[in-house]
DNA sequence: TATGAATGAGTCTTCATTCAT
DNA sequence: TATGAATGAAGACTCATTCAT
């Protein structure tokens, strides 16, 4: 399986990595056919993507796509499962353990903003996917142990900012991050209606500074307060 | 059933808005299919959308879609212009004249909530729309006209509350608007991800209620605060 | 029949001849369409003509089209049967009694040149036919009766030629006609393709010309040569 | 017959050209296309062609029109100049190079005529092409290099028939060629309108030898004429 | 494994024709 | 007579999927 094959017609090398001579196989291909789905899912949404299109993007061909995943439904489940994985991997380098509880939210808050902005391709597949009403999402057996790092970090911040006496509000992890990632979220995945319908344009650098502060300012006020309001 | 039913094949979105059953008439059928339309396009989006489904959902045949609307996209920029239209004349039915500032804001936090919750059509436009880049919605050559109803109020409200020294946050109304819809927005876009991958049943009575309540005190206390952070 | 009507609703203002105000009745609106049928078909062939079209062309409507001629199909028939009356009545406007065989022959030959020039919808209206394999033209019962004004001045042109000794070919009327009609058809007929194939523009004032001398120096040497070639 | 089937449903335009079964063979697939689109395009005119019914005449389906050929429009681009290559390849195995020229000439005006009758698809497809305005044969590059070697030919005699005085006419080889292709085209292309309204069966024996006969002499004498008439 | 060819079931769109007023 | 609305059948074209090599 994993064994070398030798290239019988078009030993082709991979444009990708480029340099290296790379041997056609299986795995590489299903690889490719998977980058591509991405692509093409996150551009199009599911009804809109095209086999065709994806079979191109990834220098291969319809069969293989077949042959490796089955359906097209089933590519993009593996689509949707495999941006699931890719943004979390990211989120793993983020490293605020050294931070102060406030710092460390507000480094949180901006990670989450840009990271958004980084991964246009997951706003798009969770709206698409949540467009058919998590029907492929809940195919996905082990979506549930992708655990998200950032809300592990969270966790933690809040935790420690709470003993710390700084942080004082009531709210689990979750709904932490169901608050931070809105406020992220919101401005990104609808920029071009609000581009049309509010002349704002969310990637204007000083509008996003602006913004940027602004729900980190947010999250911390909220965290800080004790009082009824 | 007061009227007498001659047409045998024809029962469906009509009915609602009027009791006299008329065979032939165009701006009726015109309206069903745009009715039809936007249930469609806010179920399945655009690729997935068909019109086949949008003429029997009108009870009107495919041929009467196209004399009426031109094609499936143009029926998509009727249908996309219609749910504008629609929001902002629900927006209108609120009213917080009366209110003082925080009252009247956390009402428009809330109002924004709950309005997202009753629209799902309009969040899965929006999110269809997104997913093109806009390329729709620019065509709608009057959306700038179709202005938010709920943005007046939130300047007004903004405003006023600067001015009796309950607000001090800087903050344009078309920014705060955005902040607002942020934390609106996301739980019940997502709720389809969020259920699988956090367990969140963002409809569930509890749940929305500490949100909604959550989401109001973010609001205020960033607005009431003046200290750096 | 032929009695006045009060107009209803819209006595409107027939554009055709202008300034008279023509109440709206069954035969002219008759004819309109007859008019833009003939419009449509030679443009676009059967297969090609809209029923649509013809009735926007005619200011009316297709119910109209199909309440005074039935179908699609006998309203080419009927389109088909005109444009032979109309060709032949514009035929009898040829006065070639005073003039000696030679000058008729030859004014016989460039009024058929031109006479195919003037009237393109003619051809197309017979290619049409040819390619349908007649199908049509045979259901017209009084097709035999529209004979050729021209057809009769050839033959009589061709018998005094040959009485008075000029005229020596043994040929029939009706094979003349169509050898002189052949010589006039093709250049009209194919004038695209032989304008992209052999560069040859029909129309260009000195070609026509040229061909014109030519083919009734070709009738004419024909009829007069009495030695076998 | 020789070859064993093992494809059921499958038996087309095919098998002429060859015994073997083969089954997929994209180039043979397309060529069978092609070959079906000529059949329907003459037969039916570029709007009343079907491309279902060309795909069965194929032995083939529409996905695979569409994927060889793009559209129906460039699939009728294609018949028509499939169709002048074939004629011209047809007008190569004429050979007069040995004879007089009178007899040449003779054999080029007859040549000709039975060209038209052996090849209708060729006539039908220049009326439908000249019916379009030339739109589509404009969009063939080549279609200048298609040169005629019936025109080569044409010239080559005249020439030599010059040259040995006996030809006198000063006419151009394309001038020459349309006359002689008006005199042979116009029977044959409007045969059917012909037997009804003149009834004259153009492909009755007799009338076409002497109509063969006398297009020849026409020719001939045209040519040979050197006085004014 | 890889690939180009093949296909049937759609999918949007059009059109001749009919109906209600 | 006149008209706008309605419709079903068909038309061009597409696409997910499978097959043969």
């Amino acid at each position: 399986m994993a064994a070398k094959k030798s290239a019988e017609h078009k030993a082709s090398v991979d444009e990708q990595t480029s340099g290296q001579r790379v041997v056609r196989d299986g795995q590489r291909t299903k690889r490719n056919i998977l980058l591509a789905a991405i692509k093409e899912f996150a551009q199009h949404g599911l009804g809109g993507a095209r086999v065709d299109r994806i079979a191109d993007l990834a220098g291969s061909n319809k069969a293989m796509i077949y042959s490796h995943y089955g359906s097209k439904d089933e590519l993009y489940i593996a689509a949707l499962r495999q941006v699931y994985i890719d943004i979390r991997s990211r989120e793993r380098t983020l490293n605020i353990s050294h931070m102060a509880p406030k710092d460390a939210m507000r480094t949180l808050v901006e990670f989450t903003l840009r990271h958004f902005v980084a991964n246009p391709e997951f706003i798009r597949m969770l709206n698409t996917e949540n467009l058919h009403g998590g029907t492929y999402i809940r195919q996905i057996d082990d979506i549930g142990e992708l655990q998200s790092p950032l809300l592990e970090q969270i966790g933690r911040v809040l935790e420690s900012g709470k003993m710390m006496g700084i942080f004082k509000a009531t709210i689990s992890t979750a709904d932490l991050y169901i608050t931070i990632a809105s406020l992220a979220y919101f401005p990104i995945s609808n920029r071009y209606t609000l581009s049309e319908v509010f002349s704002v344009d969310v990637l204007d650098d000083d509008w996003f500074a602006a913004h940027e502060k602004r729900i980190g300012d947010m999250v911390i006020l909220f965290l800080m307060n004790d009082e009824a309001i």
